[in-house]
This record gives structure tokens, C-alpha cells and sequence, in this order.
DNA sequence: AAGGTGAATAGATGTCCATCAATATATCTA
DNA sequence: TAGATATATTGATGGACATCTATTCACCTT
């Protein structure tokens, strides 16, 4: 993983309602969500709520596919995982026991 | 690891710089560095140096004591440990294989 | 084609914060 | 005690960005 996606990932991460956005996306039961759908959940704007999409978007957090007039956003957990080994490697950290 | 603690963690290590100051102390031999140490190895000012060092610590994930006029830092790993198993936790990340 | 709905974009605004120079505080040394 | 060195703090500033409203774009339905 680049510098540049590195820190992207990061900075996606670090806002607090962005953050919750992606959370509600990753456990959600049907694995992805509609920008309507998020909407409901939050009390912002749709206008920001697609913002924060679209950060998520080019940290390569998330993935979209489209199904008419809707857009259904998943996770890329590969991106996520991909994040933390770096952090790992870039830190050295000592592979710590997995908690349940 | 409460909310507070997860956000402050994850802002301290989006800023670049910032980032690159805790990965130069959790990777140097001595695992401990002085300010004006750090300072000789970024093109900032020795006060965005101390700025960077209180984020990191208020995050908890730098630690410190004190030799006469010197302060020498040094990384809390069990922190960044905490944040990494809060990541996976709250995005309900399936456990990857760690990579080499 | 026309109206309706979902999502993206544009532009504006207020806030947060990285950064700096200057100063203060603490410790050491002569 | 006086100067020197190390770090912290203060106050100011410029830029980044989360957020909004308004608008545009895309697709659907009748």
C-alpha cells in the first residue's frame, strides 16, 4: 500500500461520522446500503451523507454498484485489512494475540 | 476501548507528519527519542514537534519520562493493539491472515 | 414527454487545526 | 547567580474540510 492510499485511508477513518457511516455500512445484515437508506440513519444531509461516500470511495474503503435509479455501497474489506497490516509493518508492531 | 479514546487515536494518526513522527520513535534502535532528537529529522518547528508529541500522548499512544532537561518518548503499543482490535470489532472484519 | 424519486455536484460558510515566531518554564553548568 | 540548552505554551494565521442549501443529473413511471 502507497504512501498516498495510506493516508487517505487515515483520513477517511478519522472523521467521527464518517466513520459511523462505514460502520453502519459493514454490519448492516444485507452487506450494503443504499444512499437513502444511510440517510435515514443520520441526522445530516443526503448532500453529505454522498460526500462521505465519496471519500470512502477513493480511500478504497468502498464499493458501489448500481441498480437503477439506486446505488448500493458495500465494503471492501481487503482495503481495510490491507490498512492495519500496514500500520503493523510501518510501526513494528509485535503480532499481538488476537482478543476475542 | 470507549469512543472518546477510538476517535482521538484515529486523528493522531491521520495527520502526515504526525504519523511520520510516531513511526520514526516506534522504530528507532532505542525505541526512545528526545524532542530535539525529532526535531533533526522533519522540517517543522520544534513547537509543532511538542504539539505533535501532546496529540500523540493525549491519544495514548505515546509515553514519556523525563533525564534532567531532556524528555524521552516512546511508543504505548498496547494502544495502537487496542485500536487495531476496535477496528476489526466495530467493522466485524472477518480475522485475516497475517501477512509476512 | 412529463413529473417523480434517488444520488451527485456546486458554491458558501463556519470551524478545526497544523504551523509558526515569540515567550515561558525547567534544568544544567560555569 | 547568570547564561545556556531543552521543552512547553501562547497567540496568530492560513488552509483544509464537514456541513448545508440549491441545483443538476440519471433513471423510472405513467
Amino acid at each position: 500500500m502507497d504512501d498516498r492510499r495510506f493516508q487517505k485511508v487515515a483520513k477517511a477513518l478519522a472523521d467521527p461520522r464518517r466513520f459511523e457511516i462505514f460502520q453502519k455500512i459493514a454490519t448492516t445484515p444485507a452487506d450494503e446500503m443504499c444512499c437513502g437508506a444511510i440517510c435515514e440513519e443520520f441526522p445530516v444531509s443526503q448532500a453529505t451523507v454522498s460526500h462521505h461516500l465519496k471519500e470512502l470511495t477513493e480511500a478504497g474503503l468502498l464499493e458501489s454498484r448500481s441498480e437503477g435509479q439506486f446505488k448500493y455501497w458495500s465494503v471492501n474489506a481487503g482495503t481495510m485489512n490491507e490498512y492495519i497490516a500496514e500500520l503493523q509493518n510501518r510501526l513494528q508492531l509485535p503480532k499481538a494475540k488476537s482478543r476475542k
